[in-house]
DNA sequence: GCGATCTGCTCTAACGATTCAGCACTTCGG
DNA sequence: CCGAAGTGCTGAATCGTTAGAGCAGATCGC
């Protein structure tokens, strides 16, 4: 339970058993396709109790090449030659298949493909971490929307793994490699001393990371320039706003976005020209931790004038803690977050932040996963996208 | 770009390299490799960098069954059998390929299995609508997520597919499913008309539908009761808050969700034996919507008491109108939503809502889907979850 | 002591798609 | 008019896995 959801009422109402108070009903208009509204059938809880074998299983047949192949009158061989526009074909048998094909309704087996081709069209994306709290992220929403867009642009199916437990010594998304169920992957957000990332990387699997590795130099990634990003911020909080006394809330310093996000931060600092003193307040990326670390800022640093915190949810954490002190955002204390994945735009005051391209980092990710399959080394190795500074009011700046 | 994100400011850092149209930047480079291509390196086929070919792909020998037995000394079906435990095997035998099945990191091939096995030990997750702005939205991280815990439960692979681009007369995420991908679907937010879900289920395709599909009485379905989800909001309003004058801003009525949260409204307006005025306005889901339909109520129901928004980001649009007449929410509007994937629970103040269990959804989708793929029919067809009504702030109602 | 049963394995045939060698047959150059 | 090249297809092999038939050798019942 979050900080914010403690203090409300919550009331559970189970399901079916409101079917009585259905009146017919109609739809009101407003030039949208009207719905039919009448069958019943498919209300919550209807059709409860009775239970009938599966019989409908057994329609479903399967079309396969070689039935294309005899429909049209020609060899199998000829039809997959056909389908594949084989210059030794005629045009007038490829036609014909093509035909047949579409009538049937010919889908080729991925597996026999698959098999036969010695590598899946698939692709996967792997989210080492489990656990709602890190997949639940924003950032892999959007990360997904890129790496989908990349992936039905090439008709590649997208296979999603998370889980890290090793079954015979193997984590699963590994083995989602090692079967072939995906010819490469796409690994996001693995903390820095994940073994079972670098023994895909080192076993030569196909794999793009986004974000960066240290300890995989040679391994292709994407990501943006993380230590810029937060030195931005910092510049933007010392330079333009004058503040100089700021804390830094980090995520956990296992994960390399956490390590680069401060010492974006103290570099900047440092190279400001002006006297600045800083402090630091490890959370995990959690809004509870920001609310925690930003309590332990307030309690030990009494004239801090900025928080940084190291992602927009930490950021919102701090903001319930120091409105909870009955302190102003902007006035008393100035706040910036870092990602730009919705959190930071709702909130009131908006929150200063690094705008993530998380979507086009998926789709670049992708794009290289592809060529990396295809046996090209991406060059360069490390893909940097930019990143935007999105100024709101948390900082003290004013917007139209 | 949304409501809240026109009145900000951007700065724009782009990797170093960039094309003419941009300003130049800083990319503080700190230890990282080769910088990038920005923009340009999002297209795939643009004669960008040079390529080496790749060497290391050579190393990543594949371990197959063939391996495993030539290395015990017994023969392939031997070694198969061993590993599925098979009585007719001695048990030194099964140890003795255990180890060595160990030792190679022997990984059965997928498609060598699905072709054998005549289908796949995937499942798919299908969302029709494409693009960011309904694939993006939380509700279908929270349905991943649960979908995902049953799925490593059973130690099956995810497809997530949301092309419904017709390649060969054939909807990409159909295709999924003929091509043996995966061997069923779990299908969500389908549009009342989309045609390709309705096949899908006329070819007796294992699906699972996730909502309510009217017009697909007999196909397995999980959801929850939106009728009296929104009336539960409604009597809210009416009976605790007093609210006669209330304005509901729907989704797109070509949707079911939208259809019936209006329905439930209604109704429980009707029946609240209260003398009750309502107006409609429709949106589509997004913030951008939610502000407009609430500008076009506050225009034309000047002394409206209440809004209910069909989802929490509508209702998020309609608190920046009222904020922006100089409103105040609840005192003079109160306010609703429903869903609760976290930006109700953000705003000030939080917003009233219906929490969706999408999480449980997921799982639940799956649990159905793995036993329709096994031949089971689902009793009942359709499974309702329970809802929670979470009061908040934004309807008068005070929480400690 | 000998058929019957059991044990522990091997062999073979699929699953569906693709590819390559090869086979008829035509066309063509000289 | 004959070898060479071109055309359009077929047949067979192959990818990795698994299931079922079958086959030696050991064990057992009587």
């Amino acid at each position: 339970m979050t900080a914010a959801e403690r203090d409300e009422h919550r009331d559970e109402h189970r399901g079916p058993d409101r079917d009585a108070s259905r009146p017919d009903s109609n739809v009101v208009p407003l030039g949208r396709d009207t719905p039919a509204e009448g069958a019943d059938a498919n209300r919550p809880g209807g059709g409860r109790g009775r239970r009938r074998p599966t019989a409908a299983a057994d329609k479903r047949a399967t079309v396969t090449l070689k039935d294309v192949a005899t429909a049209v009158g020609v060899s199998q061989s000829a039809a997959s030659m056909a389908l594949a526009d084989h210059p030794r074909i005629s045009e007038a048998t490829k036609e014909a298949v093509r035909a047949a094909s579409a009538r049937l309704g010919y889908v080729p087996n991925s597996a026999g493909r698959a098999l036969r081709a010695g590598r899946s069209t698939s692709i996967a994306v792997v989210v080492p971490q489990t656990g709602q709290h890190v997949f639940g992220h924003p950032y892999f929403m959007h990360l997904l929307v890129g790496v989908t867009a990349e992936a039905n642009a090439r008709d590649a199916a997208l296979v999603v793994s998370t889980n890290p437990d090793e079954s015979h010594g193997v984590a699963a998304y590994e083995r989602v490699l090692r079967s072939q169920a995906a010819a490469g992957a796409i690994v996001a957000s693995a903390s820095i001393s994940d073994p079972n990332v670098n023994r895909m990387v080192d076993a030569a699997l196909p794999v793009v990371l986004v974000g960066r590795f240290v300890h995989l130099p040679h391994a292709a990634s994407v990501g943006i320039d993380e230590v810029a990003g937060a030195a931005a911020i910092a510049r933007h909080l010392v330079q333009d706003h004058g503040l100089t006394r700021i804390a830094h809330i980090s995520g956990p310093l296992n994960h390399q976005t956490a390590v680069d996000r401060y010492e974006g931060f103290r570099t900047a600092l440092a190279e400001s020209g002006r006297q600045c003193t800083h402090t630091l307040a490890v959370g995990d990326f959690s809004e509870e931790s920001g609310m925690l670390a930003a309590r332990q800022v307030l309690d030990s640093m009494s004239d801090v004038q900025a928080i940084f915190a190291a992602n927009d949810e930490m950021a919102y954490g701090a903001m319930l803690e120091i409105r909870s002190r009955g302190l102003r955002i902007p006035e008393d204390i100035a706040l910036a977050g870092y990602d730009d994945f919705g959190v930071s735009r709702l909130t009131t005051p908006g929150i200063t932040t690094i705008h993530v391209p998380a979507e086009a980092l998926g789709r670049q990710a992708a794009a290289i996963l592809f060529d990396l399959v295809d046996g090209t080394t991406p060059d360069p190795v490390h893909t940097v996208l930019p990143f935007e500074l999105v100024i709101r009011e948390s900082c003290g700046s004013h917007t139209a």
